[in-house]
DNA sequence: GCACGGCGTTCGTCAAGCCGAACGATTGGA
DNA sequence: TCCAATCGTTCGGCTTGACGAACGCCGTGC
């Protein structure tokens, strides 16, 4: 998960009581083996998979390193599989002011740290967008036209394979500099 | 962070230190503030901010929800700030075989959670590849021409404009049906 | 000058996490 | 069949995290 504003649901420790019997499961470990390895007490181990324990990041941490797994994989829950969006399909926001389309591809249920947006915009008034989450950043990938996009204080011109990183945790725009632009969004926040 | 098997580095205490007491000054709380919306005694805040501590999962949770912010970024070093790279710059890699070329345009530091590569792909052998890290999934954006894109065992023909998301974690495949094709490729582990 | 409120730290108490040992259950081999 | 090994769970102990209270510090204003 990520108990971002968006997404503080569901008490922690469940999670991660089911985390801990997945990625074992799937490594094919024992308890004890689990335990011994992560230099833990397998009582403790046992205690937390039946989400009876409050562990200690030390804790947490020994048992993600043991498993060869980031450790948001432990407090984060599961993931999707395969999915296909034909162009046209899907989401999307317009806007009429800035002849601005954006089709919301992906997004990490349930509480997203990153959104894959794609973008189609002509030419016309620039789409400022206000700050995001704090610690957002976003990818912009020019696949057709040409763009002006980055940070309200400092834009950047972006043309056909472009790319751009810049913080969205401040104020941003997007403007097409040319017709029939399209371009790549990836909204995460970290 | 992610204590992945590339990055384990650096205690967690200390990293958890060092965000708790960043993330309070940016949201312009006190301690004692802090404290008392997170539902814990100040005094135990006081000790995590200089280290001295081993806070449980339910405190550390807390903290993170009166911050309004994602328990990663309390146990994950900071982040970037804005980078360009023009089309046909940043480290590529060449297939002669599979007339393939994918441009790394990011990687997260230290231990990549996600890479976004931009794919050029002619028409000829498919590009097949191996499995990647558990857990990982893959997005592919096309941009412009047409190819077959997923799951070696199910793949799927992909225009301009579509969108396809698939499991990383098993042999999965790339090949152009057009000349001059070229797609957005995301690959996360989570 | 001094009382007041808020700040962050330190101290002693209590509850809870972590541990090792012992337990019943299950499996495989002699 | 019986023994041995391993599994995962449960039970006292010791350790340690979380708590509230008291402390020293600093800026305000009466």
């Amino acid at each position: 998960m990520s108990n971002t504003g968006a997404s503080n649901s569901g008490a922690p420790l469940d999670v991660i009581a089911a985390s801990l019997r997945r990625e074992r499961e799937r490594v094919g470990l024992s308890l004890s083996e689990l335990a011994k390895r992560a230099g833990i007490a397998k009582s403790t181990l046992s205690q937390l998979e039946s989400a009876s324990g409050n562990p200690s990041v030390e804790t947490l941490w020994a048992l993600g390193v043991a498993l060869g797994v980031p450790f948001s994989r432990l407090v984060d829950p599961p993931t999707p599989r395969v999915r296909v969006i034909r162009a046209g399909e899907g989401p999307a926001i317009y806007s009429e002011r800035a002849h601005y389309t954006a089709t919301l591809l992906a997004s990490c249920p349930p509480g997203a740290r990153r959104d894959i947006y794609l973008l189609q915009l002509e030419p016309g008034p620039a789409r400022e967008s206000e700050p995001h989450m704090p610690g957002t950043v976003e990818h912009v990938i020019v696949s057709a036209g040409r763009m002006l996009a980055g940070p309200r204080t400092e834009p950047v011109e972006l043309g056909p394979g472009d790319y751009l990183l810049y913080p969205g945790d401040v104020p941003h725009t997007a403007q097409a500099l040319e017709p029939g632009t399209t371009a790549l969004l990836v909204s995460e926040h970290v």
